[in-house]
Parts: structure tokens; sequence; C-alpha cells
DNA sequence: TTCTAATTAGGAATTATTTTTATAAAGGAT
DNA sequence: ATCCTTTATAAAAATAATTCCTAATTAGAA
């Protein structure tokens, strides 16, 4: 049988799709309990893995924190501020399509994607 | 006034060193308690992130699973398989000495580090 | 439609991970 | 030795994520 397109599920999809900016399950559960009360915590947490797998929504590890769904499936890398812990994309900078191929030929894995999370201090907190 | 070298210290970084796999804090804390039991979780949690910030451990920030730390501190990468959750470091691989200084010109960041983990199958899963 | 079986949600509890708090103890400086 | 600061312990709290059981819902068959 195939997956159930429930209200939960549209709701989780959207509020990522609204909140844009990585938020975590928690920001998510709390966007959508702002107009559906009754969703419970559980329900989001597993809407959310079930929609990673599916492919429909991208799952990011972050140091020091809970990790962040992402509704661009384009694959990015992420910056995280290392003093006020802002998380964003980073822009205008060519993913390494051809990365993985070259670490498959060293470790002889069958590769399936990257992550590169970059640690700086923004330029606010440069201040 | 210095960092002192306690009993506990000097364990939780001979800990990492011997199981030199990226262990995580519970197992370190397992390994210790094996001929020291009376240390706390908390102490081990504590020096852990101490030693991380004095450098001399590096911590990784794993998909899906708790932090590990590592006892290399040269640069190199990671990666995990995504069935038997297998953690290493990319061998015969060379680090992006300036992949920092591209991203700070495009990002405006001060850049610290970069930390790239590959996922994939590993040679024993894929049969 | 209506029925049926499988999936999913709800709600709470549980597990996992990490940090904090309130003492107590210990090391270094004077 | 005395003072001051750092660190340890133990427990609790905070944070993050998953699991369990029952009831409700949904997709697809009839």
């Amino acid at each position: 049988m195939a997956k159930r397109n429930t209200i939960q599920r549209q709701l989780v999809i959207a509020a990522v799709r609204f909140l844009a900016d990585h938020p975590t399950a928690e920001e998510v559960y709390d966007r959508i309990t702002m107009e559906y009360p009754d969703i419970s915590k559980g329900t989001v947490y597993r809407n959310l893995n079930s929609l990673v797998e599916s492919g429909l929504l991208g799952k990011v590890s972050v140091p020091s924190g809970a990790d962040r769904f992402d509704h661009i499936l384009a694959r990015h890398y992420h910056i995280k501020c290392i003093h006020c812990g802002k998380f964003m994309n980073v822009e205008n900078f060519d993913y390494f399509h051809d990365l993985d191929e070259k670490v498959a030929a060293v470790t002889n894995y069958r590769m399936e994607h990257h992550d590169i999370v970059f640690s700086g201090l923004c330029p606010d907190c440069q201040k």
C-alpha cells in the first residue's frame, strides 16, 4: 500500500517550506500547533523522517544542536556561526558533483552523498 | 589559572586514544568505568568538551547519532555507512586547505574550519 | 460507494544525549 | 598554611528523538 497523504503530513511539509530556513523538528511542531494544536510531537518527528526518506525534504546534522530540515532539494552546503549559532545555506558556491566519485574510488564505498558544514564568525558577530 | 591535569582528564584522553575509532561520549564513559568505576558521566562530557576546546581532541557531528570524538588532530574527513552505521576516516584523500578561504570570500564569514561527512554503503554492506 | 486491511495519528511514556546545579574536594599562588 | 579557583561527583534538569498502544483514517478492492 502506498504512502498516505494525511493532513498531518501536508502540514509538516508546508511548515518546513514556510519556515524556509532549516527549522528544527521543535520549530516545525511549534509552527503547526499555532493553527492545528492537536498534532503530536511524535507525529511531527515521524513525518519529518518519512519525508526525508521519500526524498521530499532534506535533513542536516548540525554541530552542537538538533537536526534541521531543509525544503531545498538541490544539493548545497551549510554554514554555522560559532558565536550566534545562525545556520544558513552557502550561496553562490557550486556543489562538488564529482567529489562522491573521487572518495568512492579511494574507499570502495558505494557513495550516496556528502555534507559540508562550514563554521565561522558571521559578519554580525565579527563586530 | 592553567587547566588542571586531573586523573579524570587523563583517563578521558587516554580512552579516546585507546578506542581510536571515533567513540561517542557514552563509549568513552563505558571504557573508563571498566577500570575506574567512580567517574561520573557529567565529568566525562565536561572533560571531552574541554579537551576539544583546548584543541587536544576533535569532535565530529554525526548524522543520526551522538557526537563522536577524535584523537587525530590533523584535518581529515569522515564517512558513514548508511546501512551498518560504521563511522571512519576517509584515508588517502587530501584536505581542502583552501576551501575555507573560498567560502569566506562569498559569505563574508571569518572562517574557522569545515567538516565533510560522506554517506554511502560500505564494502561489507554492499554484499 | 462500501468494505477491509494496512497505515498513520494521538498521547504519553521512554530512551538518548547533553548540560547544569549544588556541594565537596583538590591544586596552585601568596 | 590559607585563600582562591578549578574540577569532581551525583543527581536533576534540559534537550532531542523514538517507541508503544489504541483508535482513527485512508487507499484500494469489491
